[in-house]
Parts: C-alpha cells; structure tokens; sequence
DNA sequence: ACGTTAGGCAAGTGACTACTTGCCTGTCAA
DNA sequence: TTGACAGGCAAGTAGTCACTTGCCTAACGT
C-alpha cells in the first residue's frame, strides 16, 4: 500500500495514467509526446521512463514487450483497495 | 490533489485514518497512545502532530477547540476524487 | 551490414520529508 | 495563583525523491 500512494503522489504520474486511461497500450515515446503537447510537461524521457517504472511497481500500470516496443497499459484493480479501506459515505446522488 | 495523495502516502498517517474512521473526536494524546498500543508506532508527540498537520491540510481530517483539547474527526470527502477521476470497474460483486 | 529507433542502466545533484530536540503558549484544577 | 496538562513553534539532521547526464543494449528498416 505504501508503493500505490507514493505513485500516486506525484502529478506527472497522475498526468500518465490519465492518458494510460484514455488510451491504453502506449509507448514511452508516445507518452512522453502526449505530455508534453496536452499538459505542458518538460520532463525528459529518462524522468517518464522512472515514472512509469514506480506505477509499474505500485501494480497501476502493467506492460508487454512486443519487438522493440514496450507498451503501457493502465490497471485501476490497486485503487480498490482505497475504496475498500476508507468507504467514501455517499456515492453523490444527482440532485 | 497533491496534498491529498501526499498525505496518504505515509504508512503513519493512514494508521491514524484508519484510528479516526474508528472513533471521532480523540486528541493528540488519545491518539498517540493508540497508534503505540494497538500497532506499535514509536513516534514521538510532535511527529504525530506533525502528520496530523499534514492530514489536515489535506482536507482529510478536520479539528475543533474544546477548552485545551484539539478534537481531530475524519473527513472522508477528499477521498471521492479519487474513484471520480479514475473509476474502479466493477465494485466487487459477491460471487 | 549499418545507421536509426526504442528503451535501459547507473551515478550524481538539489530539494524535500519525517523525525527529533528544546522551548514556549494557553487552559484547567487545587 | 500555582502547577500540571494539552498543544504549538522552530531549527537542525538523516534519509529519500525527482531529475539529469552519459553511456549502453537490442530490435527494426534499407
């Protein structure tokens, strides 16, 4: 539990699996692209590459290697766990 | 957001989540000793006021002043941004 | 085969963080 | 009023983190 939090405390890292949610299977260029376009990101492709390999470990974000490619895809089953431990009241109703 | 996922981040400060879904209202000291007894936390006073600190400025935990006691209650409302911005699929059906 | 493309490894640096130590401010009971 | 109790403030320290820099490996296209 301790892996999943500290990923998620990073912005960028919240940016990555933003658009791993959107669209999944990308690679670390593509990533690296889409951040910086979308969300004015400047980081360097070692600082993604470090980013996704802590999602990675916190289980948020799985990988397969095809050929020279790595693909990222984006798996929310840790962020059950949050809900499980702290149960938010009320699942805001439409008024 | 930063604040939020950084105030989870600490193994610490989800115990005393964990002792304020518990119970509500418990001061500095309530808490202290509980953290101690039931899960062997060794920090001192001032690293717990410090996290509580944290807590609270994360919108997690809110206090009132009842004479010379601090009574620390949990909010659980930050957590729902949480299961808003990245949707947990299926929420566990009973099989 | 050769250059290019996607990605990995590892050391170094500046900033931040959790925790301690020491002292101080209020509040209550006797 | 005095002492004890609950808590706060602030500086210092050891460790961690995000990011960079430089070089390396492996898979493709021509």
């Amino acid at each position: 539990m301790d892996d999943l939090f500290h990923a998620l405390s990073d912005g960028t890292r919240r940016l990555l699996l933003d658009e791993l949610a959107r669209r999944d299977e990308q690679t670390l260029f593509e990533l690296c692209s889409r951040l910086a376009m979308e969300h004015g990101v400047t980081s360097s492709r070692q600082a993604i590459s470090q980013h996704l390999d802590v999602l990675e470990r916190a289980g948020l974000v799985i990988t397969q290697r095809r050929g020279r490619y790595k693909l990222h895809s984006f798996d929310p089953e840790p962020l059950r766990q949050i809900a499980e431990r702290w149960p938010v009241p009320h699942p805001k109703e439409t008024p």
